[in-house]
DNA sequence: CATGAATGAGCATTCATTCAT
DNA sequence: CATGAATGAATGCTCATTCAT
């Protein structure tokens, strides 16, 4: 895989609303060469087959989200305040490129089949999550729970899940807001909870 | 598409492990037709074509896990705890299938772009969460929230990709186990939240 | 290949619009069975294949022609007169049976490798004429020609060729009247020729 | 479908034997690409499937054929010379080309279901023989008929016939005599006819 | 006798990839 | 450096045929 140049590449963002819409095993390589407007022969010069061409995207796409998400993670403040930045980010981002992230969550089960992409997610979405739960316990503003990977893990769901189904209803136009609005409200779940009643020191069972 | 044998139906479940493994796409017929040990041509005796074939996968599927969670969700008791006991149940379904739960969630793209795999995926999982939900502020035993959409599919999220996750990984062989202790995990989450001051009255933000 | 019932029979030439309109190796097993109106299986009871079924349907067609020209060629009348009969007689049944007039002529190319059909052809259609062009040689009513084997094939061509033209048109609806004008035409043309002037006595060339 | 470069048009007229042998519905892709010397899937890299590459042979020969009869049919002398100087063309390219004129006849039936080869026929064959007639009865050598339509149908009808009877059996090996020998019995036929007595004035019937 | 269900064998077509220019 | 032309290697699908009932 030669040095993409930049031009090429900002082409090749033109491919992902299609590989969104198709899937990345269904988008041929010519589709993916027509709707970036390049002949389909310069792929093969720039990249050595199909897959390094979607890897590149979405390593591309993956690299963004984690400098934006990692930025927010690492500002001054509470881990509790940060937590609640990390997600509007990555709910910003999300909304920001929804063909992006469609093609890269539509695609999630392509995560379990490489294994690449799956720590790139990892990297990206899951460990500033994990990270900021650890330093809310230590600075006093998160509580301890018993698995923390597993609260991790869901709070990394919710976000995604919320994020994709935005991005595939694509029906307002003030992304920035609706990140916002959606942030408060899974912010508000996970840090306050539904109950009506606080726990029982006993635990939830 | 004909109406499908039962026995033909348990054969074709032989083949979510190949199609969870390599996804749909990658899956040629004849390893499909192999998985299931019946001929290929049989298969096109009984679907019009690959597509079908999955659709009627995953939509046997979804009706299954729909079953369980109604099930539950409909049990007697409070709200709070038939949410509880959805949770549980909706992970249960998902480790005891794992091959097809992956299958599922690694096509999970495809919902984006089959209307009817979404629409059964909001009815299997979404509903009874949301259902619940707006039962829980009525019994008193849940709080109501802002965006209740929202909050319903941050709970389907979290479930979902920690379900996933949990299928994926398939270190342990006691499911049952492993749902109650992830549901534990989720609920208390969802339920208490992680704040360790109570929410402020002015709202969080 | 069993007796065929009369019903059967007749029920197949309910195919040969379907014949006609796809060609013969293009006329699916399911879609002559579709057509006549008879499970597939069924035809699989009577004939040992497609091969035969097509063969049934064209015997019986060519028998229905060879004996309506048979019997307009072996009328009492000079043989000038039959022949004009026999060329009546042959367009008649043409345009009786547009649909199994085009199927059969339609598919004239698999004459070239059915040999069978071939002879078949050569019975119903050319012989009769061949053999009128002789008893009009002896009873003084035709001109010897040099080439009675062309001759015969150039007048079954020009009948062939302009009755499957009208069975295509199919725009008229008094098929008996089209005939006897087409008859007509043909004759005038066979019998009188087009030259203005008398041939000359050494021949034409 | 592309332009078709000359040279691989060429090449495909190797395969023209195969399709007059075996029907264009028996001839396998595989085998037209053996045929004519090329891979199978650069058939398909210029032609969008099988039937277009038939389509592609046949409107070429019948360009051929329409050049030579259209030559024939427009050079000096009298429309009567003319016809006969036409249907000697025709025959001549018929016998020239037997694999070709077999193919075109032996799918003939194809003609009926395809109208843009049906009006290729008609311009090469049918118009230029309406043509002459209509010129014949101007400059006096032809006489008037009651129906011209019909009588070039005929005409036509006995040229293709002729030739493709000639053309499958394929005995000779002197293709431009036999051409000149068919020619002239049918000129004779078509222009003093076979009646011994005149025609009576009243018309034929 | 007749037929719905099932299938073996084959085939048209696709598509990622190469390479001469 | 970029690309139009060409193709090898699969693969999804069709369809004539069989057979248990």
């Amino acid at each position: 895989m030669r040095q993409v140049p930049a031009k090429l590449a900002s082409k090749l963002y033109g491919a992902a609303e299609l590989i969104a819409e198709r899937g990345l095993a269904d988008a041929k390589v010519d589709e993916i060469a027509d709707a970036a407007g390049i002949p389909k022969a310069t792929l093969y010069y720039y990249f050595t087959g199909k897959d390094e061409v979607l890897a590149f995207l979405l390593a591309d796409m993956l690299g963004l989200i984690a400098g934006e998400v990692g930025t927010a993670a690492s500002a001054p403040g509470s881990a509790r305040d940060r937590l609640e930045s990390a997600v509007e980010a990555q709910l910003a981002v999300m909304l920001d490129h929804p063909a992006v992230c469609r093609a890269l969550v539509g695609d999630l089960g392509r995560a379990t089949r490489l294994p690449e992409l799956a720590a790139a997610l990892q990297e990206a979405f899951h460990r500033p999550i994990a990270s900021l739960l650890a330093e809310g316990v230590s600075d006093g503003t998160l509580r301890l729970v018993e698995d923390p990977g597993a609260v991790a893990l869901s709070i990394f769901g919710a976000i995604t899940v919320t994020g994709l189904s935005a991005a595939v209803d694509g029906s307002s136009n003030d992304s920035a807001k609706d990140a916002a609005r959606i942030a408060a409200s899974i912010c508000d779940l996970m840090l306050n909870g539904l109950a009506t009643t606080p726990a029982n020191p006993e635990g939830d069972r």
